[in-house]
DNA sequence: TAGTTAAACGCAATATTTTTGCGTTATACG
DNA sequence: CGTATAACGCAAAAATATTGCGTTTAACTA
């Protein structure tokens, strides 16, 4: 609050009541700490797109489902075109993509076909959506 | 630190030493808060993914340098396969997405190729790496 | 344009939380 | 088995967040 009331040039407890406001209204959801990927043993990201076998609602919702508790998925999204779902997923490295491609991916219900593809470096990263 | 302290275990010194451990290591990257996009108006995410008319080093450069300068653009890696880099873009809608696409993205150095694809829903999404 | 009302502000007191020093305990290594 | 190093908990101190309250600002109405 301290450190933000000097960036807006506001008082600290200003800072405070407009913050609480955002929480309430759930413009900000959470406060986490951002960690470096690469110390924790995981310097591989992949993009999976994933099509599945056929769009029954029933067949997307067991699919979102389990997909969810995939702890090495950090994102999935619904997507028009080509492919049906699009994976972020972070790997130790390329072997350990294998096995989550094998024990995780490919076992989700309804997958009909699996493209992953690897970034070799990722240029740059934030969580800050732009507020205008 | 009391929290932490609750679900560890432990005592929020103890905690506080840790945590204090880990920033120094780089492990935790930094403090964030995590806002809710759609309650932002940026309800539209684009993967695009970018071929550029070369490979030449300088030319990559540049447009890293270039491409980190656009707000709407959250993440960018450098990819093996088909394209050269895979961008992850917020939109406010579809309308502000052809804006981001025609004024930033095209005007990117080295750019010989654009491929859109737009997430009609993002399932889930998260900052928590595996630690395992 | 002046009056009225609601929202936001800063200040200062209070409450909560983090941070540090220190003695003790646990763990690892020779 | 002994020694050294690292981590722990407790309690005091420092820093920070939170709340109450009176004042100011801004917006809306007559």
């Amino acid at each position: 609050m301290q450190a933000l009331s000097e960036i807006v040039h506001l008082s600290p407890s200003a800072c405070h009541r407009r913050i609480q406001r955002l929480e309430k209204a759930g413009v900000i959801r959470d406060y986490v700490a951002l960690t470096n990927a690469r110390r924790l043993g995981r310097s591989t990201t992949v993009f999976v797109e994933i099509s599945l076998s056929g769009q029954a609602d029933e067949l997307l919702d067991r699919f979102e489902k389990e997909v969810a508790l995939i702890p090495d998925v950090l994102e999935c999204h619904l997507m028009t075109g080509r492919y049906d779902y699009l994976l972020k997923v972070v790997a130790k490295d390329t072997e350990d993509f294998a096995r989550i491609h094998r024990q995780s991916l490919a076992r989700l219900p309804g997958v009909a076909q699996l493209q992953s593809s690897f970034a070799l470096k990722t240029v740059f990263k934030t969580t800050a959506i732009p507020v205008d």
